[in-house]
DNA sequence: TCGGTGTAGTGAAACCTTTTACTAGTTCAG
DNA sequence: CTGAACTAGTAAAAGGTTTCACTACACCGA
């Protein structure tokens, strides 16, 4: 019922040439001399008959796909993940390149297995994403194609690749507070060995020591994990403290969900008693806390957007050197969790 | 530097037969006849190679490409994506198949054109995939190929599709809440025209009436949105009723954040005073609540891998029929946003 | 001996493009 | 008047696989 597909050579004998002179045509081929008229026959023709080129034949002969490959570790349990997909995704369509997606869930043998599958499509790339911030070794196969990673990178810069700027955030996130008027700054760090975790603490330190604040290690804490709970029981060490602090720096926002939790139990207020700074600019959380949250904004579609432009200009061969590192900043985004510091001590 | 990618003429070469028979044994083709030696040799010869068809020139030949395509309305702003993805993922991946990701922001033109893309490159199929519950007219040129709508459907049913039944979903969690002794059930409803108010409207309507409850209007009440201040608002108007409700049943969530928010601003405590079922158990909010919330589980996961495989299925040719139009359960999460009812009436 | 059947394959076409190498005719400089 | 250079194309190969139609041989029954 539906008519076949109209080939090349249907447009050929619509437009009375040759085979080849539609595809140069088509192809708009530099360098060769098919006049204008003939050129517009052709147009026309192929229009006519609604003509769109088969991928896999033109992919078998060019030898590439105008597909890029993705392997992301996680897709399901993270909201940051449709927002790296999504800049990925723009700038590929802009592109006129298209997604070829897999989920390997960690597992190293399904990474293999993903990239062996997309080198059997021939994409022309793999852009290989985690859902935070890591330092990690890539499947060797991820070598034997032009790829980038996102929101990863490797110890020794050998792939090009794109992080938040974590400590540049942080060092943001503590000058908030310290424009503000506060000088004793509890930080809320999670113990898990991530880069996160010791960027942020570089430059928690980095931006006290600048402003002349001695650094108080009681002031930190590591919550056994990044959660809610995490906050809470965090939050609550800091503030039973004989001199507590005046504003809370915490880990993401559900920690920080958990330290206004814990602000509220002692009876203060927020911001008025205690200031608050997040991080992740959580979209389902930030906004809707009471009062809303302060916090710094994870760049995921910044990233993925990056990514895969990154790895396109590097096929068109325009870059040149030492693979990128690149560190895409987080912007800080002001609600209304911090306030000047009120009263000075504790009761 | 890398070597050339073994083809079949080289595992051809190398097992000393013919290309044809190399396809043939690789293929597993049954109904021909290889003596077991030669097949053993041919399959030793590919491994030894380390050979893998070219995806390319076998969909060429084939006419297809063992590959779905996915069209999505939205990813970025929808924690739910990445679990359909995910769903639709794992089905595909056991299948051997791999998902052609666009992302089309609603827009007519793009999808038309994704449509194009998808079938340029031979998919087997496309998924259409919405981010909540919908009834719409997809493009036309979905109807061309092998297709299933996934959150989504239409109106005359003419193509398959999977959707949450929000019908049953209601009833379960007003039952939930009947069981427990409840007897004056609010229902924070949104206003948006979509499906899922009207069929859980109709869920709450028909089990209050199965038991012998009269329906109380003034019980219902619309947010203007679906989000925490429509829930803050709404909630507070039923708490403020002459004959205040004992439990709440919130059209989602961040509804329910609202309500307890508003519960709390009143000196009740949930669930002690008011009790409140959610839905969508968001992973980022409702195990964090304060007390945690119980809530309707959106299928998103298993929506993605019914799609996949339903698709699949119909590529086997192994339906029959009309169209599936599948209702997916929302199995209830039951946490400690619900007790019996307390005190009877309003201060 | 002849025809039929079964076994173990093989050669070549087909899938649809892109690209290379070439031709036939014209123009123009020397 | 010759050879080079240009114009306007075209034929055919190449890309790697699947599949159709066929062969060559052995064996068996009549």
């Amino acid at each position: 019922m539906t008519t076949r597909r109209p080939l090349l050579k249907d447009v050929a004998a619509r437009a009375e040439v040759s085979l080849t002179t539609v595809s140069i045509v088509l192809n708009g081929k530099a360098g060769t001399n098919i006049p204008a008229d003939t050129q517009a026959r052709v147009v026309a023709a192929a229009a006519e008959l609604g003509y769109r080129p088969n991928a896999m034949a033109r992919g078998l002969r060019r030898r590439r796909s105008d597909t890029i490959g993705v392997i992301s570790d996680e897709i399901a349990t993270t909201p940051f993940a449709g927002a790296m997909l999504q800049g990925a995704q723009d700038a590929a369509w802009e592109a006129g390149v298209v997604l070829l997606l897999v989920n390997t869930a960690r597992d190293r043998e399904m990474e293999a297995r993903a990239i062996e599958l997309m080198l059997d499509r021939q994409v022309d790339a793999i852009v290989y994403a985690t859902m935070y911030h890591q330092v990690i070794e890539p499947p060797p196969a991820l070598r034997e194609v032009r790829s980038v990673l996102m929101d990863a990178r490797t110890a020794d810069g050998s792939l090009p690749s794109v992080v938040p700027d974590d400590y540049a955030a942080a060092c943001e996130a503590v000058e908030h507070l310290l424009a503000r008027g506060h000088r004793r700054i509890g930080f809320i760090n999670t113990a898990e060995r991530v880069p996160a975790a010791d960027e942020r603490l570089d430059g928690y330190r980095s931006v006290l020591e600048r402003h002349g604040i001695p650094f108080d290690e009681v002031l930190v804490v590591d919550g056994e994990s990044g959660d809610t709970h995490a906050g809470l029981e965090a939050a609550g060490r800091l503030l039973d403290l004989e001199a507590r602090p005046t504003a809370l720096f915490c880990f993401n926002d559900r920690v920080a969900m958990g330290a206004y939790r814990a602000i509220r139990l002692r009876g203060l207020r927020v911001p008025d008693d205690v200031s608050v700074v997040g991080f992740d600019n959580m979209e389902q959380i930030a906004p809707w806390l009471d009062p809303p949250l302060t916090t710094m904004q994870l760049p995921h579609y910044e990233m993925g957007r990056w990514a895969v432009e990154h790895v396109l200009a590097d096929l068109r061969g325009e870059l040149a050197g030492m693979p990128v590192q690149k560190r895409m900043p987080c912007p800080i985004v002001v609600r209304d969790s911090v306030a000047a510091p009120g009263r000075v001590a504790a009761p």
